[in-house]
DNA sequence: ACATTAGTAAACCATTTGGTTTAATACAGC
DNA sequence: GCTGTATTAAACCAAATGGTTTACTAATGT
C-alpha cells in the first residue's frame, strides 16, 4: 500500500529550507530590531550592538543569522563589517504570506460560489 | 534588592511578543504544510496528521503552536477536534514585512532627496 | 458493556537556540 | 613595533524545540 508517492520526502525541498531560514530569522525580536535598525542606513557590527542589552557577540550572531537568511549582506572595510539591509527576501517571505492568503482567500471564493450554485440549483 | 518595579522589564512590548510567535509558527515547513492544508478546508487533527511521516502527537503539538500564535483556531465537536485557518493573524505577519519595506524604501527615498537637495543648495 | 476512534498528557531525548565569557585575529593610529 | 579598536572563534550553559513512546481521557459504534 501506499507506493512511494512523490510526497514521500526524497527531496529536502530548498524552498522550505529558504523559508525556514527566513521566517526563523524574523522569529527574533533583537534580529527584527537589527532589521529596522539597518533600514536606516548601514551601519558596523559595534554600532549595530549600541542599543542592545547584550553582549558583542551575541548581536554578531544575530547578525550572521540574518546573514545565512539573506536579509542581510556585509561587506569588510577594513577592519569595519559593514552591514546593509537586503530587500529580495523580505519579498519572499511577503510573497509567501501573501499567496497563502490569496490561496486562502480562494478557497473562501470558492466555497462561495458552490454554496451559491447549490442554493440556485 | 533591586526594588521590583513595573519597568524592570522595561516593556514586553506584547507586540514584539506577537511576532515571535508569530513568526516562529510560520518558521517550521511542517506547520507551513499545515496552514496551506487548512486553507483548503476545516478538518481534524488526525486527518492533518495523515500525509505527514511523523506521530500524532507530533502533529497535535505544532497545531498548539500555531493556534498559540492565533494563526488557527479549534472548535471541538464530539471527539473530533475541527481546526480552521484564522486569517487575521497571517495578515500581521504581512503587515510588519511591508512595513518594513515601505521604511526601508523611504529611507532610501528619504536620501536620495537629501542628496538631491545638498547638490542644489 | 466493550472495543474503537480522536485526541491530549506526560516523560523522555537529542539538537538547536540565545546568551555568556574568555581568547584570538586583523586592521589602524601613534 | 606597540596599543587600541572591530570583530570573530571557541567553549560553555540553560532553556526551548521537535521529535519519540507510552499512557490516559473522552466520545462513538456495535
Amino acid at each position: 500500500m501506499h507506493a512511494a508517492t512523490a510526497t514521500d520526502k526524497p527531496s529536502p525541498e530548498p524552498e522550505d529550507e529558504r523559508l525556514d531560514q527566513l521566517f526563523h530569522a524574523l522569529a527574533d525580536r533583537t534580529r527584527r530590531a537589527l532589521l529596522t535598525r539597518l533600514a536606516q542606513g548601514d551601519a558596523g557590527v559595534t554600532a549595530l550592538a549600541e542599543p542592545f542589552a547584550m553582549s558583542l557577540p551575541a548581536v554578531s550572531k544575530h547578525l550572521r543569522v540574518l546573514e545565512g537568511a539573506g536579509l542581510v549582506s556585509r561587506t569588510v572595510e577594513g577592519r569595519v563589517h559593514r552591514c546593509a539591509l537586503e530587500t529580495e527576501r523580505l519579498w519572499e517571505a511577503e510573497q509567501w504570506v501573501e499567496e497563502q492568503r490569496r490561496f486562502w482567500q480562494g478557497s473562501l471564493d470558492s466555497l462561495a460560489e458552490y454554496v451559491e450554485a447549490r442554493e440556485d440549483g
